[in-house]
DNA sequence: ATGTATACGTACCGATCGGTAACATTGTCA
DNA sequence: TGACAATGTTACCGATCGGTACGTATACAT
């Protein structure tokens, strides 16, 4: 009775047998330990014996760390926009309060100790270059999250919805940085109301 | 930014007096290559050979590669402050034209292709350890940043000063970050916009 | 049972990491 | 001239880096 980890994903992973496949522990692994601690300063060493399995199985699954990176990146875009999402839906209609949720609920989570801010951020720092493909996949989710927002700004009635989006977009970027460099008590918790403040003033008139 | 930082060197050159410090010299290089391309990118090989130096040379000067991080931050946090502090001095007594001119300036050097943001937000990504000597130093500035921009706001007259000030963090912070996420015609180029935005909203009533 | 394909493990690679020991060379000042 | 301090030279350390050659175990269809 090796490992309980993973098991609710036995919730919608149906079938008797099904051996937890390495790929998909190495994946796991690589997301919180990439995420805690950092790409660069996680090895693939470390990653294949917390996931009890080898190196090879590592390559068997994925052709380099870089591209192991990278499908971490694309793992947390998919959660990133359903947590996006759900933000969305809780307001159906209202794009204001629908910022205001996404914003309030990350306010929240910056506010534990050892917050370590957005993933897609934090590879973007350790990788400048812009053909890695671990930042690929990061400039892609931003450039989505700035379409939203600019949308969302033109939805609300924003005199200069560019602006705002980008002004949004700023305050969310500052959110997950202070998050992880204040900790608790730090500027962050502040991003809804300052957000909202934003808002106001950019309906004015 | 540190492009000009060498040209002392070349042109006081020793032959007179003073021989070259290997230290200088080495934290010149380390300077421009941490910031460039990130402290774990970088490996001291690169650093000693860049600078014309060899691997004693630098142990003599630095403990440690780590503590060479920390002497590149705090010469970085030097330079950092002499630009807040030339953005406040154009400006005397008058907060909201300082903030706004701190904030054109870092929103102008924010476009410039492979803009790298600030060494210290990106130190600290680097580096989650709180007590790695290179997150202390970027800590610290940040510490003081915040107390400088609270203390702005409440000279402003704002009506929650701590909000505005934590406001304003958010949108600079965001502003570095975007900087390098998104290149030319990113958000960071809207920064002092939204701040003069978010300021007027915060004095109203 | 047997062949076959797939999954996994052992052991290893060269390169690079941060850091050091021991000694030679240089320039400056007295 | 002699002494000192700073730097250079060469060679090395153990650890870890990302990555792989190659043999072994298991599953399944025939």
């Amino acid at each position: 009775m090796p490992t309980d980890r993973n098991i609710d994903l036995t919730i919608s992973d149906d079938h008797a047998s099904a051996p937890p496949k390495a790929a998909k522990k190495i994946l796991d692994v690589a997301y919180d330990l990439f995420y805690r601690r950092g790409i660069r300063a996680i090895g693939v060493d470390e990653i294949v014996k917390r996931a009890g399995v080898t190196k090879p199985s590592l390559y068997r699954s994925f052709p380099s760390k870089d591209e192991l990176a990278a499908s971490y990146l694309r793992q947390y875009d998919l959660e990133y926009w359903e947590r996006f999402d759900e933000a969305v839906a809780a307001h159906p209609g209202d794009p204001r309060a629908q910022i205001k949720a996404f914003l309030t609920r990350i306010g929240k989570r910056t506010q534990v100790a050892d917050y370590r801010g957005c993933g897609m951020t934090n590879a973007a720092v350790e990788y400048p270059d812009h053909s890695h493909p671990a930042r690929v996949v990061s400039e892609a989710n931003k450039q989505e999250l700035r379409r939203r927002l600019r949308a969302m700004a033109v939805a609300m009635g924003a005199q200069a919805p560019d602006t705002l989006g980008d002004g949004l977009l700023l305050l969310i970027e500052g959110a997950y940085i202070s998050g992880q460099l204040f900790g608790l008590g730090g500027p962050a918790q502040a991003v809804a109301r300052n957000a909202d403040l934003l808002i106001e003033a950019s309906l004015k008139k």
